[in-house]
DNA sequence: TTTTACCTGTGACCCATATCACATTTTTCA
DNA sequence: TGAAAAATGTGATATGGGTCACAGGTAAAA
């Protein structure tokens, strides 16, 4: 990429910082924007009617998360992306993510790379719903990703896998 | 789409029609296509260690599918594409994908917007397998997709929903 | 530094779903 | 068309993981 295609497609970005527990979208409200993750972290949640919270990502450095469902289709998120950190992030909205593949093929291919690979990681966690137990999810999740469960609470990473602070909390008995 | 690009692009592709049972693409070989359903039906499946089947997808009409992971990483399947009925499908090579892609920005920007909603597709299973009950999740099921239920049986359902075929069978007493 | 909120572990008990076993019906294809 | 294979329903029983409840610990914020 050449120093004016970057000064270029920076024109399309917008730079902002959010703090620990602040809502980055949220559900109900209009999805505008996707957002890259320069520093900090979040994580993508859905709320369901019995009040319970389940994550559907975490968005560490280096991520694109948004409700995608919501970007995409120009409607109310259903999910919403709250801080765990302080966060900064690069906001992109709709219509300059539409004007930016058309304007840099460089980008459409970059960015279908990336839902690719969303689709990939995707497919893979609804595999180990199906095929593993628990502990399995657990231990993968550990293996796969180190980094994440030193930056997040067990709690956190419970609600991700699915099961119940409780049920994880007796996985590592001794362990 | 012009008369000429369409041509351009068909000659990228292969026809190949395989019948009922037949697998396209098979656990523990080398992916080295893509294929887009033109007639029938295949299932996506993981046979796992204990010999259970898990189905991550239905392919159908207009569909394009393959072991997605071992297609771009270029390695052996860990899944197999199995036809559900006898099936004629379009194939479309790792090379040829690219160089298509790199051709015509038409097919990349249409390989985008493929990714993105099987990114989505995926992230909503993700969901319901994390906040639905089992019964939430067939009646979602035959709500979203009438006509899946109509063309595979009972038993195929419960694999692509997570449970046992007499479980799903007790779901739908004096439905 | 103190207060307050959040996080974690653990016991007791419960329930949704799995498993096993068998009978019956439906579909496939030789 | 007839035999073999696949799909389905249903009872009995087992179990992984959820829920509730409480106590102690750790981190955040005023």
């Amino acid at each position: 990429m050449t120093e004016s295609e970057f000064e270029l497609i920076a024109t399309y970005f917008t730079e902002r910082k959010f703090k620990r527990g602040d809502y980055v979208v949220r559900q109900g409200i209009k999805v505008d924007h996707t957002f890259f993750v320069v520093e900090g972290m979040m994580k993508l949640i859905f709320d369901d009617e019995s009040g319970k919270e389940h994550i559907l990502s975490f968005a560490m450095e280096n991520w694109w998360e948004t409700d995608y469902l919501a970007f995409h289709k120009r409607t109310q998120a259903t999910m919403s992306l709250k801080c765990l950190e302080d966060t900064t992030v690069i906001c992109l909205s709709f219509e300059d993510y539409h004007n930016l593949c058309a304007a840099v093929s460089k980008m459409e291919h970059f960015f279908l790379n990336k839902a690719t690979s969303g689709h990939l990681a995707s497919q893979q966690r609804i595999l180990s719903l199906l095929a593993s137990t628990a502990q399995e999810r657990y231990f993968k999740l550990i293996h796969n990703y180190p980094s994440l469960t030193k930056r997040v609470s067990k709690s956190q990473l419970a609600s991700y896998l699915g099961l119940s602070r409780e049920t994880l909390s007796r996985l590592y008995k001794g362990k």
